[in-house]
DNA sequence: AAGTGGTCTAGACCACGCA
DNA sequence: GCGTGGTCTAGACCACTTC
């Protein structure tokens, strides 16, 4: 079975809105709903997601308009982390590098030793087939004595960890490396968030080590 | 004139939903619908803000369930630090500017009408005599009827505000404007972080809007 | 089989903005 | 006076879970 109606319409208005200025209007609710050959409900429905994930804003008596900052990640309370808090389906995780070596200015993170292995995983995130960001994974590799290579895309997938653990983060603005922004198809030198996150065992032992560069196309939205 | 049907069940559903333990059931949509003598629909609409503000959770095919809200109250004091909401002694407020006039590009935030007064104030936070932010502060001047001069001071503290409202934040990465550079004791051009809040009365009719740029020495932590 | 949320219809009236 | 989004109705069918 397909999408529902109102996703579909959902993403043929996301295709459109991608290329419009901000500020402009788009078509009305009662138009789109004779297009589309839906009632005037189910147009809603695809417009308030929008709305909600902050690519429209609502002015009332006066239309639907394409808002100014194209990304907003809610989150809200399904997603309990800024990691792997993508809500859709269309989230692909894409490995650019890994290593197996010793870490030093890594190792004080995860509370190791500046001999013991890290393993180092570099991938890229893209949602929708639009590069969200590139986050630098630090494995303690004690952890993982059963590593194999065919398995790192297992590695890639940080949720069940953090769902089982505790989770810090730090959120700072940093200049994207230069190194990344092809990645992220942006420019150079323009500011993004790095999110630095630890997971840790039940037990407080720190496990991973997460730098993540997200590119600000994205922004953050906590409600309280 | 009154509030509509939907905030109506949707204030009685939040007073409900607050003596209730996390992941216990709450009515059906079809119960509640009866109940109140309204449209299943009208029943949705309630219960899709609280689910977006993170109070509920749906399960398809069982029910809606009481979501457990700590995960995201569950900031750290630096989050919370511009919004005056931790008690530290050290914390002082300089006012730099204030105005009241029309802001068309601000009251689509507050949901006025372009033609509407808003009081503008831009503060300096120190904490320890040291600068954190520049906080653009936006009021709705109808809400401060009684406004004063001579009360201006009060109006920079937010807490009381946020405390009995709803806040909604959103955190994104910015270029600190040149402007506040120096107030901030930074250079120009460094990436900052640009918090953007909007404190909601009860109701949900926004009330305040905040701009408040972070220089780069400050980072937010979560623990989760 | 009964109940749930998810989606959808084809209308309706309202308050407001604008020309 | 017309168009807009905001709200609302009274149904409907679906896929799924639970009993």
């Amino acid at each position: 079975m397909g999408l529902p109606k109102y996703m579909m319409i959902r993403n043929h208005l996301m295709e459109k809105i991608e290329k419009m200025d901000v500020d402009t209007p788009i078509e009305s609710e009662r138009e789109l709903a004779l297009k589309y050959d839906v009632s005037r409900m189910t147009v809603r429905n695809a417009i308030n997601e929008l709305v909600n994930e902050g690519y429209l804003y609502r002015n009332k008596n006066k239309g639907t308009f394409i808002a100014d900052k194209k990304e907003t990640l809610n989150l809200g309370p399904a997603s309990s982390s800024f990691l792997d808090l993508y809500n859709n389906e269309d989230v692909e995780y894409i490995l650019i590098y890994y290593s197996v070596k010793k870490l030093p200015e890594i190792s004080v993170r995860l509370d190791l030793k500046e001999d013991d292995l890290i393993l180092r995983l570099v991938r890229l995130t893209k949602e929708n087939n639009i590069a969200k960001s590139v986050d630098e994974i630090y494995y303690d590799y004690s952890y993982i004595k059963d590593f194999d290579v065919r398995n790192i895309y297992k590695l890639m997938n940080l949720s069940e960890y953090a769902k089982n653990g505790k989770l810090v983060q730090k959120i700072t603005a940093s200049i994207i490396p230069d190194k990344y922004a092809n990645l992220l198809d942006i420019g150079y030198k323009l500011p993004g968030l790095l999110i630095e996150s630890v997971i840790h065992q039940k037990d407080g032992k720190p496990i991973i080590y997460v730098k993540s560069y997200h590119s600000n196309k994205e922004s953050i939205e906590l409600t309280l």
